[in-house]
DNA sequence: CAATCGCATTAACAAATGATAAAAAGGAGC
DNA sequence: GCTCCTTTTTATCATTTGTTAATGCGATTG
């Protein structure tokens, strides 16, 4: 199947191709056109998604009506499926693609039934959830700790030239400040 | 054993008495004094842990060499095991105990292990993870779209009581603010 | 009881961030 | 190229939060 499959989860971690091949074996490929939110906070879901290409977020919407931007997801990467997948199959999330966006989906279900019977994938399910539990740690220690600034530099380390592609609104959710805060911090650290 | 591990699991979700003994038959107690510091960062462990009794908090060192509060943990609840194991066994984070602490460990690999042969017992694991995966979504959205004050307010709501039971130099850096301006914030309230 | 230690509170000032509104800059479609 | 529409930037002012340092207060201890 489509060789990304294979670049993503071994960029996850090490997987032989015996392994890899029952995982592609579920998965349908799917296309979403720009804009569009494809899982719905407390939607029931049983899929599992890999995103071949494009940029997607993951979000809440705030007390305020406001959506409040929690993960980006850009080319090649593991639509976290614990956090979405989270109290009886009901997302916690929302996710909309930010550009148009490829993925491929797979039941969960069967997936959590290839991590029961195969110690390999098994591994694999618990490395792709334990590093998204690190990276929510690492968030979490931004938000209470660092200045909004430090956190744009981190922002622009984890993940280079998202800023010039996707709008500010959902940078500045993301970092925990206003899109007008987001402006004056560019402005700030262009000189 | 203990009557409270009943207690602690069935908060979780409906558990049969015999999974229960299961998970009992792994449990060793365990007792610590106030102010230890009992999981490392990065420290090997393989140990799962309910807490019977007392206050506990997780927490990072901040880039300022500052204790970063992540959670807490009161009595008759459970230490996020997989927050705690994250990453080949290491620790992602430090616990340590804010009063004297009374807890029962059990063996994380033997854990797992009963998770395989045991739907139930899979099942249980699998809540305990998305709860605190809830509860991490939760203080995301809190830290990114909250005011202090609106967070203070949240955090009596889900920790009655506990302001007035440890430092409040840890609750200011749970909340993502200075002890100060945490007592600030106290005395507007308290008008 | 006095001295001391650890927190919590207050105060005063500086810096960062928010709110609102207006101006500027881009993009999409015609 | 022009118009319309959205996004980003700028500006102004109010508010919140941080920093530093002093003060208060209760618990512990000698």
């Amino acid at each position: 199947m489509d060789y990304k499959i294979k670049e993503i989860a071994n960029s996850i971690c090490q997987i032989s191709n015996h392994a890899l091949e029952e995982i592609e074996n579920l998965l349908r490929p799917k296309t979403i056109g720009k804009g569009t939110v494809f899982i719905r906070e407390g939607q029931g879901i049983q899929l599992e998604y890999f995103l071949l290409e494009g940029i997607c977020k993951s979000y809440l919407i705030s007390p305020e009506g406001e959506e409040v931007t929690i993960s980006f997801f850009t080319s090649k990467s593991i639509l976290s499926p614990y956090t979405t997948r989270v109290n009886n199959q009901r997302s916690l999330l929302n996710f909309r693609a930010l550009t148009d966006v490829h993925l491929a989906s797979m039941d969960a279900a069967a997936f959590e039934q290839l991590m029961i019977e195969n110690l390999e994938i098994r591994n694999f399910g618990n490395v792709v959830l334990r590093k998204e539990l690190a990276l929510k740690v690492d968030k979490e220690i931004g938000l209470a700790a660092l200045t909004a600034k430090e956190r744009l530099l981190a922002f622009r380390e984890r993940y280079p030239s998202l800023e010039n592609q996707i709008p500010h609104t959902d940078i500045a959710s993301y970092l925990g400040i206003t899109n007008v805060s987001l402006s004056r911090l560019r402005k700030d650290l262009s000189r």
